[in-house]
Parts: C-alpha cells; structure tokens; sequence
RNA sequence: GCUCCCGUCAUCUAGCGGUCUAGGAUACCGGCCUUUCAAGCCGGCGGCGCGGGUUCGAAUCCCGUCGGGAGCACCA
C-alpha cells in the first residue's frame, strides 16, 4: 500500500485528517526505553489503523549528544519490535532529510524570516546574565521565565551589543494577553494564559534551532497531521502553537514555512495544516518515580536480552496507558491495529509493572509452536554460552527434544539457561546446597541401584525410566522424593530440572550413568555406618 | 513560587447518575495435582484520597482540600 501519494491527492482535495500522518522523533542519546516505545507504538498504531503514514525522524540538534551508536540502538530496538517505519533513516520518503543535523539550512532559513516579520526578535544576554534574572525573579516570587528585557532594542542598541562581541539569540514573541485552548485527543481541551508564557529561543547564539523551532518546522513540512508524545510536552504545546500560526502565516501568496522551504532547497508537504496533539500519561517506575536506569531493565534492548518476546512487548505496552474493554488482555498485533485509539488512552501515569509483563510473556510462551520457540531459545542459549556461536546438528535436536520440557516453566526465554544449560554441559556443575540437602542419608544406595537399573533398562525412554526408577525406589522402601532428587541433583547439579525420565530420555544413556557415578563420591555417608 | 495534568485493590485497569454488597488481570495467600520447579484448576485477601454540595439516588456531576507528577533552559 502506497502511504505517500494519498497524501498528495487528499492534500489537492484539502482534506488532509482523512490520512494520517504520525511521526516518532526520539533524540538520538541514550537507548529506546519502554517510554519512548510506548509512544511510537501508539502512532504506529494510529497509522496502520488509518492507512497512513508512520514517519521516523531523528532529532539530533543537539551535537553534544547525540551519538551514532544509540541512532542504531533506536533503529534495531523499534525493528525488533516489528515497528516500521513508512518514511524515515534507511527508507528515506518525500520529505526528507529524515536526520534534523541535515536540515539546519531550513531552519535557519525559517528563523530569519521570522525575524524579518517581526514574529521574533534578536535577544543579546549572555547565559549567566540570564541565570541571573532567574534567580532573582525566583527569589522575588516572579515566574522564571524570560522577562522580555531585549523584545524592543533600538538598531543603536543592537549595534553596542554586537560591538561588545555579542552574539545574539532568537526570541520568539509571545502575545501578553488572552489564552490558548489546546484540543488534545486524550486529555479534551486544555487552556494556558498567554501571560504565563515568556518569549522563547527558537535560535541559539550559535546559529542552530532549538527544539521547538526543528520539531515545530518539521511537523509542519513532513505534514504531520496528529502529534502524540508523552504528557511531559503538554506545556510546551502553546509556544507551538503560535510558532505554527507564524510559520504558516501568508504573505503574497505564500507562507513563511514554504519560502523558508524553498530557500532551503527542500520538498515539504503540499498542504501543511495544523495538527493536533494526544498527549499520553508517562510511564513510571513500579516506585511512580520516572523511568530511570535504576528501575532494572527498562531498555528494549535489555529486555529482548532477557528474552521477552516482542510480540509480548508490543502487547504489554499497548496496555500501559491504553485499555480495549477492561478485560480483555489479549491481543495479536493485528488486533491492536484494529482496535487502538487514542480515546481509549487513560489519563494517569502508568507504573511499569515487570511482574505482569513476565506472566504474559510466560503466557505466549507456553502457545507458541514447540518448534518456534526452540528456533526462539536458540540466540538466548548462545549469548548466554551454553550453545557455541555455530550450533551443530546434534545441539539443535537435542534443544528440540528439550523444548517441550522447558515451555511451560519459563516465563523469559534466558530462564531456559538454568533450566537446561546442563544438557549441553561437558562437566555438570554442582548446585553446593542441593548437593548438601540430597547427596547424603541413603542417596548413596540410591545413586548405586539407579546406576545400574539405567545401565540395563530398555528402551531408553522415559516410561522405561520411569519405571526403572520406581523400581529403585521400591527396593529401597523409599519414596519418589528420596529416589528422584538425589538421581536429578547427580545428573543436573541442580535440585530443579525438567521432569526427570523425561530429560533423561534425551540424554544419552552413557552419560546419565557416568554422571550418577561420578556423583557418587559427593555423597557424605552417614557418621554411623 | 507560578502554570498545567492526574487521583478506583500493592500494580495495570473497567466504570461515563441507579444493573456497583465496584468487574477483570498481575502480585500475594490457601487448596487440589505432584519426582523437583513450574503449568493448570479451585478458593481467598484487597480499592473509589478527604470534605462539602447537587440529586430520590454519586466511584460517576460541581466546589474545595490534600496528595502525586510535569513544565516554567541558548535539553529534547
């Protein structure tokens, strides 16, 4: 399906909400975090569910930075969770560039037109002077923000203060009085005071855009029709609000935004119309205090590292924030594509809460296919060392075997590691405490008659095991516990193991015995004979 | 300090004036099953922040209050 053209052809018959057109744009530092998952998620969905368009730019106006390692991490972590994007880095699009440190012409470009219409102005005060007057309008109970000392300097004064070897920046004017409503999906209409909001930068000293002016521009350039990104931007909304009207203000014919575009060389979107804005609740650590390194893993790429499955992630964050019916949890992707909407996106903040992504990724675990989720385990046990980086025939049967056994007792695929990495182990390594509390009283008998039960018994299957240890466990007088624990503790060096004849089954049968014997040794005989 | 947002079990959430002695899920506790660990099944614990209104009737509407969060940067 074509997610461009429509937009031409909407854009001649001016209709533009009719195909949607969202946008993630995280700032390249740092990894993909559940968070900023979340919110690309949520436009993903939007865009699927309307056959419109998901566009990924990257914001990296800040040098400082931003780093090429994490643009990968982004890129991998929203493929990994099957998120992709219609127009963006790798797939380009109409309205690229798709990287904001490729763009700062347009920018520039904007910034003196609006200067040139009066819409901003140019400020001269350094960064301390500016720390100054904050201080000293917090310490006299005035808002912080920007007073507005250089909105009306003469040419004469500009002139002195570039003469002093001053650079300025740009200041957007914001009106003094009256209000703004913004119309958020989520949230229904919100009102500011215009009174509250101080001029801002939208150019520093330096000649680059800031956040608001890049993000702003390029919404409206990519034509970016509903802009949903976390609650922590709502009170921003209002500056862009006005710095929207004054890009999109027409003179002779033309809007600023487009002359800027054209003197910068680039397409933007035919028709740009304001979009609108759904701002979602954040997601909080299980401690309701922002999501931070501290709260474990909340890294996609730590988490595909433990082994959650993506189709488990997308599931579990759609429901962070989002809810179809209150009761149903269960949904495919394409059950979400169906179903989303930002009108069904509560308004709390929402706890990540690891425990339930564990029992639904527990959940898929046990429905997928045996072989799929042997073909899952593989790459864990491999990072996890327990299969070679080129796994063998004879391993991946072996994995097959034990596929079944583990599928019902993880909830992660990296639990499978401890669960049977002593399959593919040369040497078993012996659990101290399960060697103390099994390998002693009888165990010794008991490791003796099994031993040489598993040596004879045919076939080598898990019923003939089974009846093998049994019987064991009857010329002994003793129970399954007192029989089986020791055998599993010898073989596994673990108290806890899959099902024993099972396992064993798999196993080679000279192994399990040399094993049992070579146990033996570990058992402490009673101090009375 | 100011502005904005939010407030149902420990956690996520359903609830849009009567069907709510507030439903589901996770976690937790107990039972069954049982060779360990799980899984599964059954049962249990547990909540409308508070105070006023409005109304025959309020978790639901209004006001206040308290609490939490975000923003007020030449960061995004």
């Amino acid at each position: 399906m074509s997610v461009v053209t429509p937009v031409r052809e909407v854009a001649a018959m001016s209709t533009p909400t009719h195909v949607p057109r969202v946008r993630f744009c995280p700032a390249p530092s740092g990894w993909l975090h559940v968070g900023g998952a979340r919110t690309a998620l949520y436009n993903w969905l939007h865009a699927r569910r309307r056959g419109g368009a998901f566009v990924f730019r990257v914001e990296d106006t800040d040098a400082q930075r931003a780093t090429d390692e994490s643009m990968r991490g982004m890129i991998d972590a929203l493929s990994f969770l099957g998120l992709t994007w219609d127009e963006g880095p790798q797939v380009g699009g109409p309205f690229g560039p798709y990287r904001q440190s490729e763009r700062q012409a347009l920018y520039t470009a904007a910034a003196d037109l609006l200067l040139a219409s009066g819409a901003a102005y140019e400020a001269f005060e350094t960064p301390d002077e500016l720390r100054e007057q904050r201080e000293a309008a917090q310490a006299a109970g005035r808002p912080p923000g920007y007073a507005g000392g250089h909105r009306d300097l003469t040419d004469a004064q500009r002139a002195a203060f570039r003469a002093q070897g001053r650079q300025p920046v740009l200041r957007l004017r914001t009106p003094d009085t009256g209000t703004v409503e913004i119309d958020d999906e989520v949230r229904g209409t919100v009102t500011f005071d215009w009174s509250e909001i101080a001029d801002f930068v939208i150019r520093r000293a330096d000649g680059t855009a800031t956040y608001v002016l890049a993000n702003t521009v390029d919404d409206l350039a990519m034509g970016i029709t509903l802009i949903a990104r976390g609650e922590d931007l709502l009170s921003a909304t209002p500056r862009q609000v006005l710095l929207i009207s004054r890009l999109l203000a027409v003179e002779d014919g033309t809007s600023l935004l487009a002359r800027a575009l054209a003197s910068a060389g680039l397409d933007g979107a035919p028709a740009p119309a304001r979009p609108g804005y759904a701002h979602l609740p954040l997601l909080v650590g299980d401690d309701r205090k922002p999501l931070s390194k501290r709260h474990g893993s909340v890294a996609i790429d730590e988490l595909r590292r433990q082994g959650f499955l993506p189709e488990t992630l997308v599931n579990f964050l759609a429901l962070c924030g989002w809810s179809y019916d209150g009761v149903t949890e269960r949904f495919t992707v394409d059950e979400l594509v169906e179903r989303f909407s930002f009108d069904r996106v509560g308004r709390n903040p929402a706890a990540f809460d690891t425990d339930k992504l564990r029992s639904m990724n527990g959940d898929r675990i046990r429905d997928l296919p045996v072989a799929e989720l042997a073909a899952r385990l593989e790459p864990n046990l491999v990072d996890a060392g327990v299969l070679p980086a080129a796994v063998t025939a004879d391993e991946r049967a072996l994995l097959a075997a034990l596929t079944p056994l583990v599928q019902e007792r993880i909830q992660t695929l990296a639990e499978a590691v401890d669960l049977i990495g002593f399959c593919f182990a040369d040497e078993v390594a012996y659990d101290e405490q399960a060697v103390r509390k099994h390998l002693k009283g009888r165990a010794g008998e008991v490791l003796d008659a099994a031993a040489v039960a598993l040596a004879e018994v045919e076939p080598w299957s898990d019923g003939a095991i089974m009846r093998a240890l049994d019987g064991v466990a009857e010329d002994l007088g003793l129970g399954r516990g007192k029989t089986f624990q020791p055998v599993r503790v010898a073989v596994a060096g673990s108290a806890v193991s899959p099902p024993l004849p099972e396992t064993l089954a798999v196993l080679d049968r000279a192994t399990v015995v040399d094993r049992i014997r070579a146990a033996r040794p570990l058992v402490a005989e009673p101090q009375q004979a």
